[in-house]
DNA sequence: AATTTAACTGGCCGGTTGGTCAAATTCAAA
DNA sequence: TTTGAATTTGACCAACCGGCCAGTTAAATT
């Protein structure tokens, strides 16, 4: 069984999307690219903001659902591990979606679909703060609070992978080879793990 | 003396590439948002793409002089004060300049004007990495290296801007009233000296 | 005051955009 | 094989896009 004209718009609009952005990609080159007429798109998806929207909700389902697993359900491991998992967890999904996170920085920065991509996020976000504030009790308020902690460590893993140019200039290799990305892990837990063992102990 | 007309065009394209991105942003809009004619765009910046230019341009620049002014020039102080000094350098800069940030997330992201934005990006980084190579020689190489901690607490920082929205829902009052900035800077430097002093340290 | 230069304007243009629609095709159920 | 729904198509459209140009106004320069 083949793939369906409408998973293959999909694909052709997440390429797109992800690399030229949503407002510079037209329905035409998603036809093309696809090999569907254009008024087959309108078809499966009503608009282009419809198909940008079933594409988002796909990738939050599938984010979530490898989120929730990894914080979550599998109770093997410290909390500690478990939020040192989350490194892997989020830049695999990054690495195997490229365009996720392409699509996402450039929409979140402002315009017509802000508030949809933060809808998104924000239960995903709850769940790590809320695991944060109940294990760590100095995430709860101040410098250290879980909702700044998670920010930061968001932000610091989704650059990586949004300034794709900028990293090229900064680092020698290839930043998408194996051995970059196992550098970025161990640096990530690195972070994490140090932080998190400064909000563990007691000092201040 | 009242603002030139290239002025006003400039100050609506900021304005507008901001919120709704360049592709979205039209010259007519930026025409009538900044009271000028349309043809007098191209006039003064030949084309849509040589507005961002020029924008881009600007603010680099004065970005450039604020952060070699406050790692440089300024040698008051240790290279970890100046370190931190820098996240109320970044911040101040991306709050009095809040379309800047927006602006440079989307167009990072991918699209025509990637190279560009990198260009500038890097010789500003580079500086920060020479900074922290020759004080800290732990971040010579290996999960602590210069490179990845300055992408990492780059994305920390302005994560922190462009998530705007999703901010909001995540913290309970205003993200840009100046207590939750203070709140943020000391967080963003909590962070920076805790992994600052782990590299400052001789233990593994 | 005359003349050169810069700043600015209204109107226009070819091309592209997202979207629509009736008709054709495919496919499954009866 | 007939029938009806789902899928696919090519042609078409009004609106809008960035850019252009001849000409007007304003500001220096002589």
């Amino acid at each position: 069984m083949g793939k369906t004209a409408k998973e293959k718009i999909l694909e052709a609009a997440d390429e797109l999307f992800g690399t030229v952005g949503f407002d510079a990609a037209t329905t035409r080159e998603i036809a093309e690219k696809s090999g569907a007429n254009k008024a087959l798109i309108h078809y499966h998806f009503q608009s282009k903001q419809g198909l940008l929207t079933e594409l988002l909700d796909r990738y939050y389902r599938k984010l979530g659902e490898k989120i929730e697993g990894a914080l979550i359900l599998e109770d093997k491991g410290s909390t500690r591990d478990r939020l040192l998992g989350l490194v892997d967890v989020y830049v695999d999904f990054l690495i195997e979606n490229r365009n996720f996170g392409r699509i996402v920085q450039r929409e979140a920065a402002g315009g017509a679909h802000v508030e949809r991509i933060a809808g998104h996020m924000a239960p995903l976000f709850s769940i790590g703060i809320q695991t944060l504030k109940s294990v760590y009790p100095r995430t709860q308020a101040g410098e250290a609070a879980a909702e700044h902690l998670l920010i930061s460590f968001y932000g610091a893993i989704i650059s990586y992978f949004t300034y794709g140019e900028l990293i090229s200039r900064l680092l020698d290799d290839d930043p998408m080879s194996q051995a970059a990305i196992d550098l970025r892990k161990r640096h990530l837990k690195w972070i994490a793990s140090t932080l998190i063992d400064s909000v563990g102990s007691n000092d201040s």
